[in-house]
RNA sequence: GGCCCCAUGGUCUAGAGGCCUAGGACACCACUCUUUCAAGGUGGUAACCCGGGUUCGAAUCCCGGUGGGGUCACCA
């Protein structure tokens, strides 16, 4: 194979979603997988919905996701500029060409009018399609037009007679009917080329060799294909892979809870777990693997085995890999990534200090097995940064009904204030002795202490935490818990 | 509505005519481990959309139906 060249080139009309990120991905590890390269372009050709802000978020999430491009914004490229905004030279250069031949002719139907005689076509059951009616006008006619100070559109004028085919890497052949086409506009009358011009002249340009792209584009892909024609270019090859729907079968849109990359963020998601499950989502390797780093996925990588049909996000789903990589992560990286939903949730100070810092490494690795985001990691952990606010109720009445709860809470904080060693293997040790001196089984002991220690009725092992929490905490909170039963009869 | 794509458990998928008594994973349900929770282990419920062909033989090939999706913008 020549080399390779893959794009992605989203419309910062919005933040990166899901669908987007999963192609992005899939461009990505096709250019990985053969050594190619990887271009990032910024569709901005719609002047009015086009922000800034969405550019940098959605580079943002590449980033988030460590999909790096070889040539693209802040990264630059033989082929650039990389936002279509600042390319309009190149397309009034194709734009001439066609013009040359003779391919395309004004037209100067307003927007209302076209929408009007579309709304009526569809009334009647008519395939709502421009009709022509400017393509022959009269030199008279138009300069009328102009006159009245119409600026016009430029339409392609397509054959009526033939088909056109695409030879997809994931579908085969599609074949389309020329007749079946209308003639679509290149050129807006804003002095702005279309999603189909600019995006063919880019990536002739561009010498992208495949164009790798959501399965929403296959219909526009005859179209696309006849001006490669007209211009005299080659066309790159096609792959359009299913789309991602949401839970109930239709298109991904806000109203289905988190569907941008940013939410997965916010909501404690790492990228690593994202990607792994996003290159699931219409790809597998082997049917049997389900978790892979990305070397494996870019040396397995294969569009001829990304399937056909459209696929449901599963957040449950992503949430057990997210488990998986919260568990495997190293605990001085998984602190680091937990800290921010830390300080969100007002658990920590902006700057944390070197004791401090080991000890929340101690916390995490405490936790993690018992989280399955960052965000519910930092939920675990409240007790561990601030005082005991209420006991779980549930665990109210289980452990601490009773007289004899309080009673028993006092014996313990007694045994543990004239423990010799706090650590987690002494505790053991004088919990059992306890337990065995007072005629109970350990449990009866361990609930009720985790309950006045943390609020909680589960966590972690009980011996560990109440090491990591330490003896002035523990006792304190042992008291608190005591007095707290004296004024709430159970 | 026209055109196009697609069709294996609730979800993601394996399967390229006999290896399929349809495999894996998530979720779910039991049991197990256990100081709780989580994780782990074991087991279980659950699918080839329907109808015709082709073939000795079809989840796999063909046709039709049905269903879902996409697209028909001076959006991309």
């Amino acid at each position: 194979m020549a080399q390779v060249r893959v794009r992605f080139a989203p419309s910062p009309t919005g933040s990166l979603h899901v669908g987007g990120a999963r192609t992005a991905l899939f461009n990505w590890l096709f250019a990985r997988h053969h050594g190619g390269r990887m271009v990032l372009r910024i569709e901005d050709t719609d002047r009015s919905r086009s922000r800034e802000e969405s550019a940098r978020g959605i580079l943002e999430g590449m980033r988030w996701l460590e999909l790096d491009w070889d040539e693209g914004p802040e990264r630059g490229g033989d082929y650039g500029p990389y936002y279509q905004s600042q390319r309009l030279p190149v397309y009034r250069e194709y734009l001439h060409r066609l013009e040359e031949a003779g391919a395309v002719y004004p037209c100067y139907c307003t927007p209302e009018e076209l929408a009007a005689r579309r709304e009526e076509a569809r009334r009647a059951g008519r395939p709502p399609r421009y009709d022509g009616r400017c393509r022959a006008l009269s030199r008279q006619e138009r300069s009328d037009r102009e006159g009245r100070g119409i600026e016009p559109v430029l339409r392609l004028r397509v054959p009526a007679a033939g088909a056109t085919v695409v030879d997809d890497l994931i579908r085969g052949s599609v074949s389309f009917e020329n007749a079946v086409l209308d003639d679509f506009i290149l050129w807006k009358s804003d002095g702005m080329p279309t999603y189909n011009f600019a995006c063919v002249v880019d990536d002739a340009a561009m010498r992208i060799s495949h164009v790798v792209r959501a399965e929403e584009h296959l219909s526009n892909t005859p179209k696309q294909l006849l001006l490669y024609a007209v211009l005299g270019e080659e066309p790159p090859r096609f792959a359009h892979v299913p789309m991602i729907l949401a839970p109930d079968r239709s298109k991904l849109s806000k109203r289905h809870g988190a569907t941008s990359l940013e939410e997965f963020r916010q909501q404690g998601f790492l990228p690593q777990a994202m990607v792994n499950y996003l290159a699931l989502l219409g790809w597998s390797p082997d049917g049997v693997t389900e978790k892979m780093d990305r070397g494996f996925m870019v040396a397995h990588f294969d569009l001829g085995r990304v399937t056909h049909n459209a696929a449901v996000y599963d957040v449950q789903k992503l949430t057990w890999l997210n488990a998986i990589y919260l568990r495997e992560m190293a605990v001085a990286a998984l602190a680091r990534a937990v800290t921010p939903f830390l300080r969100r949730a007002g658990l920590i100070p902006e700057e944390l200090a070197g004791p401090q810092q080991e000890y929340l490494e101690r916390v995490v690795g405490l936790l993690r097995e018992r989280a399955h985001t960052l965000e519910e990691l930092a939920a675990l952990a409240d007790y561990f940064f601030r005082p005991v606010e209420g006991y779980d109720e549930k665990g109210v009445r289980k452990h601490f009904r009773g007289e004899g709860a309080a009673e028993l809470l006092a014996a313990v904080r007694e045994r543990l204030a004239g423990a010799e060693e706090f650590t987690a293997a002494a505790l053991e040790a004088a919990f059992s002795d306890l337990a065995a001196a007072r005629g109970v089984p350990r449990g009866a002991l361990i609930h009720p202490v985790r309950l006045a220690v943390t609020g909680r009725t589960m966590g972690p092992g009980l011996f560990e935490l109440l090491e990591l929490l330490g003896r002035e905490r523990v006792l304190d909170r042992l008291a608190r818990a005591q007095r707290w039963l004296e004024e709430n009869v159970v």
